[in-house]
DNA sequence: CTTGACTCTATAGCAACTATAACCCCGATC
DNA sequence: GATCGGGGTTATAGTTGCTATAGAGTCAAG
């Protein structure tokens, strides 16, 4: 069995579009549960075939992901993406909220990283009852 | 009825602590079940009653949850903070790493943002037809 | 005909809570 | 004494996006 059988052509298994897509098996059935995908069509044996269109419809969904957003969002945009003639605004506002989203946090964790900073370059002692960190995170100061 | 009634004093209800801590009750109890804190001294009736020592245990956690570390750290945060004879170089490994973790995290969500950066300004068309972000979504450029 | 890789389903687990249901308790008021 | 509101109690299920496991069937190659 040659896993490189140069490119594997359709219909595939659900093996065969995971290893074309980068996403695994069991996550494909996943979002076929989820409503992501259409259920498959099957062979006699109850395999799950696949033709190009779910292929391109994984990939999309695997891009979504890698920007983030939910699965809610993504399921938004796959609906959207079928209407061609509708005005794209609410894309646009996925994708904003997203990026909003993402500043929000990325503030979080920077306020977050300075506080670790203090912390870490505060620890000077040897023992933990001389530990500044341990103390500092037992300090009565807020509430 | 003044909830506002001064300082409530020991020992506290659930609902005290949780106003004193900013930790709501639900989560407190769930703290007792995951072993962050002790099993509540009770009142003839049931109810959970707590002393200054829980609601500075409690703090200390809350502290560590707004560092971003899992409860595990947390445990094992409150561990080392009772051993005041012991070395804190465990300490600052858990700081340490969790400094680290943040970090990656910044950096990824930093590409992040700008991928949905250029996403955001691609997209000047009217339908989702001719949009530029449904198209790079749907674009077959990796695997 | 047996192996080994693959597939199927269903179920449980992860983190760290949150929500719900269904009940009990307590102090105040009528 | 009945009742009411705002507590408290438990157990269980849901959240998000998978991942792990168990137990079984399928398929092609040797």
């Amino acid at each position: 069995m040659n896993r490189a059988c140069a490119t594997s052509s359709e219909p595939y298994t659900i093996g065969q579009l995971a290893r074309l897509t980068g996403v695994k098996a069991v996550t494909i059935r996943y979002y076929e549960k989820a409503d992501l995908l259409p259920a498959a069509r099957r062979t006699a044996s109850g395999y799950r075939l696949y033709s190009s269109v779910e292929r391109d419809r994984l990939r999309f969904i695997r891009r979504c992901r890698h920007l983030g957003l939910g699965l809610d969002d993504v399921k938004a945009l796959l609906r959207l993406s079928d209407e061609r003639e509708a005005p794209c605004h609410q894309v646009d506002a996925i994708i904003h909220q997203q990026r909003e989203h993402v500043r929000d946090r990325i503030r979080d964790l920077q306020a977050l990283e300075q506080e670790l900073d203090r912390l870490e370059g505060a620890c000077r002692a040897e023992t933990i009852g001389e530990c500044k960190i341990i103390e500092s995170l037992s300090r009565p100061t807020e509430r």
